[in-house]
DNA sequence: TTCAACAAACCGACTGGTCGGTCGGTTTAC
DNA sequence: GTAAACCGACCGACCAGTCGGTTTGTTGAA
């Protein structure tokens, strides 16, 4: 009946997301090859093409799914957390830390959305600004209680993000450390730029490496 | 005489150089075409090849020139300040002024270093890594006259860089603010995040906007 | 229980347009 | 005279997307 086909329908494109975000991370957008995709998930390229429109909605679809699974992990890590600040710091460290263990998807999010026009350019920037807003919900909960002056706090999420950014860029492309060896120094810096005090580098301020 | 033709020479690649620059900026490496780069300086195909060898020869040849431009600026920027914690705001300053006033070169150095396989990838971090040098050293130079605690200046300068790169991303992606504009919050949370006192927005502190 | 009718899912050879790069030839400069 | 500089028609590889067709699954009437 229609009900259990919906359900067969939607695991399908759940295989073929799957195999898509292989493809896309290894090769980036352009060098992926649809041909590729159908292979890994033992479908022709007209299989594939009835469950997607195009190329260019299957790799958005694939980066949305990405998205939303790295903001839940995010916004659940930010909710344990006892204060604002922590919780902004807690939030960040779920990013880096998800990204650190997984180089394929720190080169999607992180590099791919800027190879091509200016419609995926947006879509990277969208994606972007929701992680912002997670840790700028953070900032200005701070903000409110009185634990850090006032401030910009969209912008300081922009610049805790594109710090992050050029951090795993660095580890991706010039063999640098690992985000997570650096995140105790990384998360000093970055506390310290909202004219937060700085705690030590304590294991238990959210920062576990752990994770997943 | 062969003096005179190698001045010749080096003047063509000049111009072929400044209109690969526009179509690079304005297309990204994929979208921009090797004719239409002829065509904006009125020169076939086969003249530019005969110049260049590749298309990804030509586009290395145009970063490496728009970055060695950009260095030069942060480093007499630099030298003009009068304490290593303001020579490093100048040079950083001295970036963002120049991308501000340039969308185009914005796009090209910040993006399309990006878009595509990892040899760009490894040409694009090899740019940054020149820019974070430059303000490393002042960074260095502050720790050593003890204006600074010290740090890890090597992972300060990228955290300083990824932030520019976010804040330009974000200004020629989601139509936020310039960066010229968002200058005076920017320098504050980054000389804060290196645990330098912060002085207020004033203009004097060599973030002048007029530059060229 | 059987089967015809229909649709959803899938197949894969093929097409059509795109461009980087080539190469035999012409022009220009000395 | 000759070599560097330049020309531009052409080639050939590439690949997203198409389409006529086959398979698989569902339904409902006989």
């Amino acid at each position: 009946m229609s009900q259990s086909s919906a359900k067969q329908r939607s695991q399908t494109r759940e295989r073929i997301l799957e195999s898509a975000e292989l493809v896309f991370a290894d090769n980036g957008y352009h060098a992926a090859l649809v041909d590729e995709i159908g292979r890994r998930t033992s479908m022709s390229k007209g299989g594939l093409y009835f469950h997607f429109p195009s190329k260019e909605d299957l790799f958005f679809a694939v980066m949305d799914r990405l998205a939303n699974k790295l903001v839940r992990r995010a916004e659940k890590a930010a909710a344990k957390a006892d204060s604002p600040v922590a919780a902004a710091e807690a939030a960040l460290g779920a990013v880096v830390s998800a990204l650190s263990k997984q180089k394929r998807l720190a080169r999607l999010l992180v590099t791919q959305g800027y190879s091509m026009g200016n419609a995926f350019e947006k879509k990277r920037t969208e994606i972007f600004e929701r992680f912002a807003s997670v840790i700028r919900s953070q900032l200005d909960a701070a903000v409110e209680a009185g634990e850090i002056d006032e401030l910009d706090t969209g912008l300081a999420a922009r610049v805790w993000l594109g710090a992050v950014n050029e951090v795993v860029v660095h580890w991706l492309f010039s063999g640098g450390p690992s985000p997570s060896e650096t995140a105790p120094e990384l998360k000093s810096l970055l506390v310290a730029s909202i004219g937060a005090p700085v705690t030590g580098p304590k294991p238990e301020s959210g920062w576990k490496v752990v994770l997943e």
